[in-house]
DNA sequence: TTGACATGCAAGTAGTTACTTGCATATAAT
DNA sequence: ATTATATGCAAGTAACTACTTGCATGTCAA
């Protein structure tokens, strides 16, 4: 499986992007710690943590017995590179455009 | 379903970026010229543009029988504004830090 | 060393997704 | 008018996804 395909299946599911949201706002946190205020079993974010790992969002550092998840902005750099700055055009001009792309009653 | 929902749900395939793609390269192509170097039956093209459309990220105009396909490039400013530019530090500097609370051995 | 805590591993399930096939409808060309 | 073209609609299926439950393992603390 390709990397950005990693990255957008990894960024698909609302739980792990506010597993993104909650290590943004406090990054460094344990398993436990993430669980909490989060309306699933720590078996589900387990399962949501490790295709973030997998994507290459998120790091891992073991402390004992305790899991530290570090944010990883790297990826999503990525995305804008290849998937965002790709498609950028002037935002008026780029509606402008379409808008009159679909207007058009004749052809192009 | 959110527009985020919609909009990272649409990218999250393989085949639906690829359209994405193909219509950056030509924009305003129809149904049946998507199909072409298209791996895959007419209607489950027609099937991944409807999530396209659902996200915003392509807009249709009817030419007779003939269904327009148009890239809206603004969700996806909307993606970078709400979840890139967000995570967004100085890239080396992101690394820097990653590296460093990695190979740490204390506690924070 | 015993008990509590943090996490991992494995299997099962309900819901979703991607994709196909077959038929229907509307527009264009001869 | 008839035929070909462009697309839509509906139903079926195989694979995948998110999620749960139960048990196992490793670490810390008393």
């Amino acid at each position: 499986m390709s990397d950005a395909d990693l990255l957008f299946k990894a960024l698909a599911d609302p739980g792990r992007r506010k597993l993104m949201d909650r290590l943004h706002a406090h990054d460094g946190q344990t398993l436990s710690e993430l669980c909490q205020h989060l309306d699933m079993t720590r078996q589900g974010v387990t399962q949501h943590l490790a295709l973030l790992e997998a994507a290459n969002l998120v790091a891992v550092r073991w402390r004992g017995r305790e899991k530290l998840h570090f944010l990883n902005p790297v990826p999503l750099q990525e995305i804008y590179d290849r998937w965002i700055r790709k498609f950028e055009r002037p935002r008026l001009k780029a509606l402008r455009d379409l808008k009159r792309r679909l207007e058009e009653d004749g052809e192009d």
